[in-house]
DNA sequence: CTTGACCTTCCCATGATGGTAAGGTTTATT
DNA sequence: AATAAACCTTACCATCATGGGAAGGTCAAG
């Protein structure tokens, strides 16, 4: 049962333009686990398999993982990464969708952020009036309670 | 079996200063979900019971769960909650132990902040280089895929 | 005595990620 | 060739805070 030929050679290289998934992973900068997840809930195609079951990853789905690593890293759910994907991969697609989409996150980090903020604002106004000392009496501890 | 005057009766409104958990939930604001969860967790002592089974809640069971909301609402994690309610009821605390767990809060949620802003700034300057409109051609794709 | 609104416990789901276990494969070193 | 190290596979469990739902018991009012 020789494959020679048929598959990728097991350990082929990157510079072969087949990897595996460790591979994937260090060139991807996305953990094997999330790799198989992504695969999982359908974010990533189904990538080819060795005839030992390896996972083979060639240039192109290198970088839809970097395109995800990305995406996460500006703060898109898997969800909102689903049709970035789908838009990046459509020729035909609307420039305005994607503005759309982004103008979106954007307004949901900002909701984000001012809630942090004001959580911010609240326990810098109580720490202030705290001593801070080996004495009991705290206005944080008070505040909590009110 | 009677249980009169052994244990509150069991439809006791809070102004006998006992309640079920749905009157707790609605006079802390936490649900009776969470309610539940806390004590399962051991955030809140096992309060006593009903000789039905229903859980009861006083005065005092209701003030540590309006405290441990308005923790949650400052961003606290349980464990910290947990912590913050044990210096809480522990008369010889040393306030500077409050302090040292709100400035460390503060210092993570500063942290969270800037990478939303990060964030937020990135996407920012992409969508407006993006036209926007019915043509493919969008610098956000771009950048995620660059 | 029924109806509806409660309560109980138990299990499952989220979203993104990590851990671990048990087992197979490939590669490198003796 | 034998063995060990480093990889891969799947499957299950954990996180954190929260909610949903099922199945069944209890209580108050009609």
């Amino acid at each position: 049962m020789s494959s020679s030929g048929k598959n990728p050679a097991p350990g082929a290289a990157k510079g072969d333009g087949f990897a595996n998934i460790g591979v994937a992973s260090a060139h991807s900068g996305v953990s094997s686990k999330m790799i198989r997840h992504y695969e999982d809930i359908g974010l990533m195609p189904k990538v080819g398999r060795t005839t030992a079951g390896y996972r083979i990853y060639r240039e192109a789905d290198i970088h839809i993982l970097r395109f995800i690593r990305r995406s996460r890293d500006l703060g898109f759910t898997m969800r909102e990464i689903g049709i970035l994907l789908g838009l990046w991969q459509n020729r035909r697609r609307a420039s305005a969708d994607v503005k759309k989409l982004a103008l979106s996150h954007i307004a949901d980090l900002d909701t984000r952020i001012a809630e942090m903020q004001a959580m911010r604002t609240t326990l810098q106004k109580w720490a202030s009036c705290c001593h801070g000392d080996q004495r009991p009496d705290c206005p944080i501890l008070e505040d909590l309670a009110a």
